[in-house]
DNA sequence: ATAATTACGTGACGCTCCGTAAATTAAATC
DNA sequence: GATTTAATTTACGGAGCGTCACGTAATTAT
């Protein structure tokens, strides 16, 4: 119905691949996601909301967990917040608590579900480490570069020992949900890491 | 073919359940688990190499979660070990250097896998926290009392953020796989935490 | 215009596994 | 040994898989 233009690599005879299709089997694949989860997630469900046909979606995408992941990230504000204090402490602080906002909504489900899938699909795990992880962890180790020169943060322990003990935790209540995740806890947690649980 | 004896709880009539069958099935869906993982078990192979029919899996337990729970914790050495050094942070270290070694076998990828299956089935991760994480945190948190006691580690911090902050890094690289599981990485963990980020 | 090419939706296939119900067989008590 | 009870076996309908063949729609090449 609508021209395509956009990507215009369409250089190959022949029906190009509908764009707004593509929209739609993402959109029901991250609704469904929210849902019903990973496990239960099935490929004729998605198509049966998107309106599309079950080998429309096998063309396109090799597995669940690709398309999944696809339409995890369609969904994904690319852009990462680097707060600046002034204080490195601070910063972390502030970067855990915008993570937990995060883990606490459903969006945060989803980062559970696909962690959780990925303990049985190497394919799912390295790209969410890919994708999401790594770019926050590099955010995150940006901060702690900052404080180090700073002369806030001890220079002689490994970057990512630091990045391990400091948001671990987050995920250790994401997925074993012993406790809850609060601003509490942050405080709590960024306080004693940084003095230390020794007297 | 074997007296059942053992529990001799039958005091109604009628033929009972042979415990050797149990024992079949809970081995079967042990050894799959390890093989193809939670998500991927299915009943009909645990039957099938148990010699056994669906309907008798069927009829003892509920669902696959309550199964495998099951043949988890019947390969699970009830027995923890309390570390006793004399000083909290070598305790807490060689407790962390247990769970490593743990962590890094084959026992180490069903413990995933079933944390990982937690993510879509509340059950699965409750009966997983109530039987095997809760008793080792207690231990944890044991070590941790007696450090303070002694004067080692600090009176005012809450016991389950330090026990959060101490061992969730090896559930974080258990999880997500962004490096390894090794002993120099406890010991710098350790002793970051320990002494705090902060200089 | 017309032909060639590719994508679309539909419907159908054989397969695996699900969870259950009926039929059969085995082991206890009486 | 007969009866009772329950365990096992067999068989079933249903869901979803991933794929194929079909007729139609949309685009490029001639």
């Amino acid at each position: 119905m609508k021209k395509t233009s956009e990507h215009q690599a369409a250089r190959g005879p022949g029906r190009p691949r509908s764009e707004e299709v593509r929209q739609r089997i993402l959109e029901a694949a991250y609704e469904l996601m929210g849902e019903v989860g990973f496990n239960e997630l099935t490929i004729e469900a998605i198509a049966i909301r998107a309106k599309v046909g079950k080998p429309t979606i096998y063309r396109r995408w090799p597995n669940k967990s690709r398309l999944v992941m696809d339409a995890f990230f369609a969904a994904t504000n690319p852009e990462l917040n680097f707060p600046d204090t002034g204080s490195a402490r601070e910063d972390i602080r502030q970067q855990m608590k915008q993570l937990v906002t995060v883990m606490v909504s459903s969006r945060g489900q989803m980062i559970a579900m696909l962690i959780g899938g990925g303990q049985t699909d190497p394919e799912l795990i390295e790209a969410f480490r890919e994708n999401w992880l790594t770019p926050r962890r590099r955010a995150g180790g940006q901060v702690i570069r900052k404080g180090m020169e700073r002369g806030e943060l001890k220079a002689n322990i490994d970057i990512d020992v630091m990045i391990d003990a400091l948001y671990s935790p987050l995920f250790y209540r994401l997925l074993l949900k012993h406790a809850p995740l609060t601003e509490p806890f942050v405080d709590a947690l960024v306080d004693a890491v940084m003095q230390g649980l020794a007297v």
